[in-house]
DNA sequence: TCTATATTTCGCCACCTGACGAAATAACCA
DNA sequence: TGGTTATTTCGTCAGGTGGCGAAATATAGA
């Protein structure tokens, strides 16, 4: 009950749903999903720190990057499941189509890029 | 994206979980769930609204009690794929488990004799 | 109609949550 | 070692949430 109720926790607010979202197809450094929510850096670590603590996402850390990406495979079935709900209810979304589009913006540029046009604004 | 918003906010609680697992089998009435919870009848009643806000239940009065119980059949894939998960993810958890035996207990008198009951303390 | 009873709505309080900026931490580079 | 940079943690604030009891609503029965 405990680990289903942090899940559907983590679940009922929009920017971690999208986060999720964007994390679909690959894995992506922090000040990408940063520049996508548009939100400051704190808000969107914590947002992905709650993730991590409920399961639904996993993080590497390379260099100065931290990565995060949906577990991988045999991760437990209340995880996959979630999951599994969210992109089959949202993936089709207005939101989600939007944040694809942004996100293939993003992606045109390397991380570095990213941060540093975060660090002059 | 709204609705599954309310959908997953109406799943992140414990209480509103037990009362989805409660009507898993039967529809009951909002007194035999008070007396399940061992709530305050108000506190029952928001979480009952709040459920239903989401779509999760459905409600239906007679003479002077009202009886709740899961959508019928064909409901909006969200909402069943919803349901699905939760009793996936927590029929067989100690807490589903438990309350089922209270039900037991609750379910050998009437609705009447519980809302008297009630009523005297 | 008047009273009793089942449920909901309202008003209140304590606590939790999401947002931010500043400070702390971690890791590369000079 | 010292400085730069990416991310996290901390402190704070406004707003949301779950709990209760009291009042309001709705229905049955006398």
């Amino acid at each position: 009950m405990r680990d289903f109720l942090k899940i559907s926790a983590a679940l009922s607010d929009a920017n971690r749903v999208r986060l999720l979202l964007a994390l679909r197809r690959r894995e992506l450094c922090v000040c990408q999903l940063i520049e996508l929510l548009g939100l400051a850096g704190s808000t969107v670590s914590k947002h992905l720190s709650l993730l991590a603590d409920a399961g639904l996402v996993v993080s590497r850390k390379t260099e100065r990057w931290v990565y995060y990406r949906l577990p991988d495979a045999p991760s437990p079935p209340v995880i996959r499941e979630a999951l599994d709900w969210v992109f089959k209810s949202l993936a089709r979304s207005p939101e989600a189509t939007a944040d694809r589009q942004q996100l293939a913006k993003i992606l045109k540029v390397t991380p570095k890029t990213i941060c540093q046009r975060q660090a002059k604004s």
